[in-house]
DNA sequence: CCGCTTGTTGGTCCCGTGTGTGACACGGTG
DNA sequence: CACCGTGTCACACACGGGACCAACAAGCGG
């Protein structure tokens, strides 16, 4: 049953000109209290904080952004026009941690999916509308338009993952990223393998338009620079992906014995694979992952030795970072950083 | 390379003032040519549309939603304090349908998660500041707050799953909710393991807090009314606990030749142990799972036979009822609505 | 006692748009 | 020729709140 006798405030909502005269003092003094009270004697404030309980004043956030220019709102991009994304719990985790870290810098986070090109005239107007303070944004492909679009418009923005311009080399002090040592964690992944004394270690790629791919291939052809073109086999990301590419190694090279899987997804379908064709994991074939998602590596047969990077922390970091830009009266950029990985030894290698 | 010569409107973004002026008419022409140009003549209309272009105007965002009261947002309230949610593909595909049909509508889309009780005063805060429009919200617990929070502040909302309240059987108007048939199609899964002679048909249930899990196990007792307790075990919607209640129900009934499993993840974890101990799927025994994740159902050994859910869908139909009740002078409430279910056949039963 | 400094406070303007209220021109009608 | 309805347009106000500036009081040193 509704409130018989309803609140006539309740859909009046008061504005700051109320809460002053219900105190008794200007609306400029109200303001003062209500952005911290700075230069407002005590009484005084009080007096206004007991209004603004009383009234249950909320400020405009509209009126407000209006004259400082400040909305309190940071867009997430995802350009992802793939399944994938969907399927893949790393962009859930990522955004958990921008969630959490934006709630503690009370900021609202406003997600914006981008799917094919004609989503990138929305997402500049947007962007130009001036609806955000920062961007933070994900730019998995090569052949992204994102990064033209942001340093156009000069938007504060913090990369998730290196863009590719900085892959080449070109590392843009204005375009900041958060990434974690892909290359680096290849490295220890494939060394742990060489250790375990396998001969023959493959590596089961990810796509090529992908900069973490492109790490992790790096990694490995560190650790072994004489492998042959034909131990690294193509794949998607994908279960699927992952369980093809497992077909199509053990038909060239029935002699492998490691394989290094650029995530664990496809480790679970080269898991599979080997499984259904009697390959003993990992006394015949170990087997090394990338990522460390709990819903995968730790349900597989047997359980997935695997590279953690710590996707939560990442995403926390992007805030941050782009926090400390938005705040740092100078305009400065902040540094790009690069997490460190760890190799989590399960039953698999 | 940076822009040699900077373009000095770059950084002061035109006003509609500036726009009026360059068109030679006032900045209340300037405005209706801008939202629509109804009562404008053609050349004045076509002279601001000129001058709009060459200004590369934007509206300020801030400014409009102040003297409209509409700010072209719409949260997405998630409260789910356990981790399960961001290793299930379920949430990222509603939310890919709600940003799908929130973009064909000109809107923005604001996430909130919720983390514990503290977030609520968060929350509250957030809606009362009227930064949005409406709301979507996955009530998924019985002991919910946000129901109270909502109606207390008649912000207009669509739930994504049936509410607990509307589940006791009183349907309230204004809080209109999208579900699947969720008891439909348990029962379409538990009818169709009869109809391939099984005689001892099992359910591995979702956690008893969530309102689809109890919704699937009423659809499995109207098939079975006379199924023994034991038949029904406890499970938490992920895969380690949907081997674990297998592992139960195995122990407890060895005879049992059939089960639905209320969620797809925890059918994985089912059919793992299934193999584990020699069970033959289907032969020994059957299984059907609930929402025909494709990464999940798809992947299993064997495929999974499934009800299938179109969970984009959903979350596109969640926003079209939303736009409806916001668009409609009248704020009439639309009627709630529940999506049907098809069953999935693939080898598992 | 006077002038100056420091600390508070209120008045006022401005942020950028939407919209109601008139004014004006035009053409048709009596 | 006077009157009036219709279509267009400009003016001005309002939306809610931040920030500058002048006014004022109190305190202090000379």
């Amino acid at each position: 049953m509704p409130d018989p006798t309803p609140d006539p405030h309740r859909d009046v909502r008061p504005t700051l000109e109320a809460v002053a005269a219900r105190a008794g003092v200007s609306r400029a003094t109200a303001s003062r209290v209500v952005n911290g009270g700075a230069g407002v004697r005590q009484p005084l404030v009080d007096q206004v904080r007991k209004a603004v309980e009383e009234l249950g004043y909320i400020p405009n956030h509209a009126a407000r952004t209006l004259v400082t220019r400040r909305n309190g709102a940071v867009a997430v991009i995802i350009d992802e026009p793939e399944f994938r994304v969907f399927s893949d719990p790393f962009f859930s985790r990522q955004i958990r941690g921008i969630s959490r870290e934006l709630n503690a810098h009370d900021a609202q986070l406003v997600l914006l999916l981008v799917e094919g090109s004609g989503d990138f005239d929305r997402v500049t107007r947007y962007l130009a509308g001036g609806h955000v303070d920062g961007v933070l944004a994900f730019s998995l492909h090569t052949d992204d338009e994102l990064p033209a679009i942001i340093r156009r418009f000069r938007v504060p923005t913090v990369y998730g993952g290196r863009p590719q311009h900085a892959a080449r080399g070109q590392d843009d002090p204005e375009l900041p990223y958060v990434d974690c040592d892909n290359r680096g964690g290849a490295r220890e992944a494939v060394r742990h393998l060489v250790s375990l004394g396998r001969r023959c270690v493959a590596h089961i790629a990810g796509p090529r338009d992908q900069v973490s791919a492109l790490d992790r291939i790096d990694g490995y052809r560190d650790v072994l620079p004489d492998a042959a073109e034909e131990l690294v086999v193509d794949g998607d990301f994908t279960t699927e992906g992952g369980a093809r590419a497992m077909t199509e190694l053990l038909d060239a090279r029935p002699d492998v014995d490691a394989v290094f899987v650029s995530n664990d997804l496809m480790a679970s379908g080269a898991l599979r694979v080997l499984r259904e064709r009697g390959v003993r994991v990992p006394e015949d074939v170990a087997v090394v992952g990338f990522d460390d998602m709990a819903s995968v590596a730790e349900a597989t047969e047997p359980p997935l030795t695997t590279v953690r990077q710590d996707v939560e922390g990442m995403g926390r970091l992007m805030v941050r970072l782009l926090m400390e830009r938005l705040n740092s009266g100078t305009g400065a950029w902040p540094d790009s950083v690069i997490t460190p990985t760890e190799l989590v030894r399960r039953a698999s290698a």
